[in-house]
DNA sequence: ATATTCTAATAGTAATACTATTATTTTTGA
DNA sequence: TCAAAAATAATAGTATTACTATTAGAATAT
């Protein structure tokens, strides 16, 4: 079983890249790098001359492989939801009961990260970081609906899909599944930030875990 | 009653702007046309050269009463909630029933804004777009810590919690009145964005009212 | 061994996000 | 009413960003 998991390749939309980061051994420390350079300076500061500079390497090199840095944030995105939707199905897979399967869906979903070192090149506690803190800039913008007709945010929202699915196989008589779905997702994201940062408008002062109140909501929602 | 509103003012944190802009004409042009331009061509593309054309003035006009484009952004979303604020507190008051009371609050936090004549400078249906597409950078960025100390988002947590009290009256009992009521603030503005933007993954095609969805979950998660 | 692809280095550009200075206009209050 | 003070406008300048273009050398594949 482990064997199998070796050598994993999360598939992200072509469009997103000139040349696959997954293909060389340069677009790996793009993308690992990348990563961390990001979750440590923030979005905005990033930019490819620091990354080529962090890489040995140059600029022009990065602009090889991705067309800017905002399409660089949409590709760890997606890497990341790719990763995630891995997880969940990894996780549920087998259990019967709908209910139980949901609420461990909404543990994978809200739960800290920790690395998981089938994907040797990337720092997931760092993406997710990145994830938490940036990822609604990569669709808020004013290009959103042309990006969407390219299909760069299908991944994320083929999970809440499945999530919705999941909730609907519960209580088919609910009427916002795509809605709960969303707000487990986005809110769990959200729940995290509000933790770190502004610790005196959330309930478990300390350390965080939404999938309680997440999982409690659900339970209390679906009949 | 009408005579009492006019001519109100949201009272903002001093150290958002170098010179308030409600106290002159140009001010108040500032944050009218900034709000304007801000919601035709997104933050990212809004710089204080392009406001001050607008205006028939000039650049340095406006860094005269705004530090730089990010402070400005903070400025309005604090306007924004302070305004919320004001809504709420006026449409709860004197509502007995706490369940009542709190099904009102959501129905001012998820609707839908219409413009408000009392405050004629401002466009609320503009400054609502731009707290559903432009809000979350205004504190996801690597100074949050700093500038949260500064009391730059004071306004948004005293609505939060005011939310979370109304919570706290329904049912003492449970668990996590501050994770709902941000539930509530924030979720409302995300299925907002959903709605408009990835249609696919929500439930009430074409028209939006995430407060439907709310007001289901607060009564059937509290007792 | 050579063709092809990949990577590095350099240079250049338009725009951004400011700062600084000076000139002009408007407001005010004695 | 008139001078001083404050507010606004205009111009110029700067460091940085987010790229593009070109060329040359290194690695690899056939």
């Amino acid at each position: 079983m482990e064997e199998l998991l070796k050598d994993l390749k999360i598939r992200i939309n072509e469009d997103l890249f000139l040349k696959d980061p997954e293909s060389s051994k340069l677009g790996k420390k793009i993308l690992g790098e990348g990563i961390l350079l990001i979750s440590e300076i923030g979005f905005e500061e990033f930019t490819f001359k620091k990354l080529g500079k962090r890489i040995g390497s140059n600029e022009s090199s990065v602009y090889r492989y991705f067309k800017n840095k905002h399409i660089f944030l949409v590709y760890i995105i997606n890497w990341f939801w790719g990763w995630k939707e891995f997880q969940l199905t990894f996780a549920t897979h087998g259990i019967q009961d709908p209910l139980e399967k949901l609420l461990k869906a909404i543990e994978v979903m809200a739960h800290p990260v920790e690395e998981d070192i089938r994907f040797a090149h990337v720092n997931e506690v760092a993406l997710n970081n990145i994830v938490i803190n940036e990822a609604s800039k990569s669709y808020l913008t004013k290009e959103v609906d042309q990006e969407n007709q390219f299909g760069y945010f299908l991944i994320y929202k083929r999970l809440i899909s499945r999530i919705s699915k999941m909730i609907d196989d519960v209580d088919p008589e609910y009427a916002h599944p795509y809605s709960l779905s969303s707000t487990i997702a986005d809110g769990a994201l959200h729940l995290h930030f509000l933790n770190k940062h502004f610790s005196t408008i959330t309930d478990a002062k300390g350390k965080c875990d939404p999938s309680h109140f997440l999982k409690n909501m659900v339970t209390n929602l679906l009949k």
